[in-house]
DNA sequence: TTACTATGTGATTATATAATCACATAGTTT
DNA sequence: AAACTATGTGATTATATAATCACATAGTAA
């Protein structure tokens, strides 16, 4: 791949591992595995500020990873591909190694 | 799962997210796939500012997916687990979504 | 038409992040 | 010891991000 092309795609992909790091914005994705929410819904479950919650949708939507569309009144956001999921799989690893080396230093005190 | 613990669970992982979440950390991994490097061939091989480079590592060491030990006067820094490379193709679903509407688009347009 | 609901967005402020340069330090070599 | 190399970090500046409030708008219901 050519040097720029590669450059490229580094940067779209770090638009999208940017986009999924945030807190918010993972209790989110996370509440969307089940199903498409409109705004409103989402701000209850997650108990942030409505405006700032829509903020948040339009990273997501920006950067590729939700899908949105109007409904009478509502705007109903879902995941645009489950792949995204896979993402707490793949850091699930890290955490365990970080749980391991913890649980390491907490017995060499003790 | 608590809430408290699960809101400490997507910081932690946010944590991970944004540390992937940069065109250059994202150069970085991607070249520490084939082993661990010193910050000096790591900043050569991805053009950029020797002592920006040592802040970006920082970032990911703190996040914990590198880590890094002293070899004389060297510092190397490699993958502390090499599930972080799955990010790719996690994120790849992603992008043949967005490739796919585009050629839509583009399609549409001609 | 009027009142209501769901949403997005401008303006503002606070905070975080990134990049750069200069410098200090640890370890190496002579 | 003196010169050198690799690295980290303080200080600074520029830029991006997050949160909040107020307000405008689109659509619904009465």
């Amino acid at each position: 791949m050519a040097a720029n092309k590669k450059q490229l795609l580094y940067e779209k992909q770090a638009r999208i591992a940017q986009a999924i790091g945030h807190p918010l914005r993972l209790q989110i994705i996370d509440f969307l595995k089940n199903g498409p929410q409109c705004v409103c819904d989402i701000a209850k479950h997650i108990k942030a500020e409505r405006s700032n919650v829509s903020r948040h949708l339009s990273v997501m939507v920006n950067s590729g990873i939700l899908e949105c569309h109007k409904k009478g009144l509502k705007v109903i956001y879902g995941l645009k591909c489950p792949c995204i999921l896979d993402f707490f799989s793949c850091i699930s690893g890290v955490l365990k190694e970080q749980a391991k080396e913890n649980s390491r230093l907490l017995s060499a005190i003790s």
